[in-house]
DNA sequence: ATTTAATGTAATAACTTCTAACATATTATG
DNA sequence: CATAATATGTTAGAAGTTATTACATTAAAT
């Protein structure tokens, strides 16, 4: 499955649509990056753009801190699953996974345009 | 699979991003907009926001378009394409089916921000 | 009683999109 | 061939959206 995670890490979506898809006003989102939670790509005219992992993140937060938890708290889960990633993707990268990764990126040199992407259904 | 269908459906994706994903231009988008291609929403602004649906339908377009179709035709495909679909809307709506909307319209009442939102993956 | 944390608000600049109109290039048709 | 139609380009001005920065405010912690 690894289009879905693809798709699901497009940096696509303006700060307009987060604030819909998660009743964030534009200030607690900006506040958020500020404290390192989220990280948006920025398009050429320097908007954010937020892909749909960015929103379950920013989805997760908004959770935690009507659970009551601080900011600082959040940080710190968010460093410790990082840590315990760290711990998978070198076991993880092997074998198929390997083989797989070497072909995709043979098969996708020219980037997302060719008809091919339409199938991807995105 | 409903909440896929919702998500593909959901109108988030502002036209700068379409012409990215698609290697359109706005006037194109536009275009085939005017010729009833593709219907996107507007926002509050009226901005055109679009689907999932809508990347597919306009990627499609401009397939049919690089095979040589024009406007005409494509409109031809789509017009039969609704009246097969009418065919099957009425007849696929029964039973598991209908219990299931029940329960999802019954499930989601205050709309798409309680916490579940999150789980939903969008 | 203060400080800190999280969010609100305002101002200004820059970016993005909208509509409408006219231009152009390519294809179809008499 | 000449003309009409199709698809897209370009431009201009208005309006919507987002960015940054700074200051204000409310509630919680010390």
């Amino acid at each position: 499955m690894k289009e879905k995670d693809l798709r699901r890490s497009l940096s696509v979506l303006p700060i307009g649509t987060v604030m819909k898809l998660t009743s964030l006003t534009a200030r607690q989102i900006r506040y958020y990056e500020e404290q390192g939670l989220v990280s948006p790509e920025r398009n050429d005219g320097n908007r954010r753009m937020y892909s749909l992992n960015d929103i379950d993140v920013i989805l997760e937060i908004k959770d935690y801190l009507d659970e009551g938890l601080n900011i600082a708290k959040i940080q710190e889960i968010y460093k410790k699953r990082k840590e315990d990633n760290k711990n998978n993707d070198t076991k993880e990268l092997t074998d198929q996974e390997a083989r797989k990764i070497l072909s995709d990126e043979l098969l996708n040199i020219g980037g997302l345009n060719s008809h091919d992407a339409a199938n991807n259904s995105f």
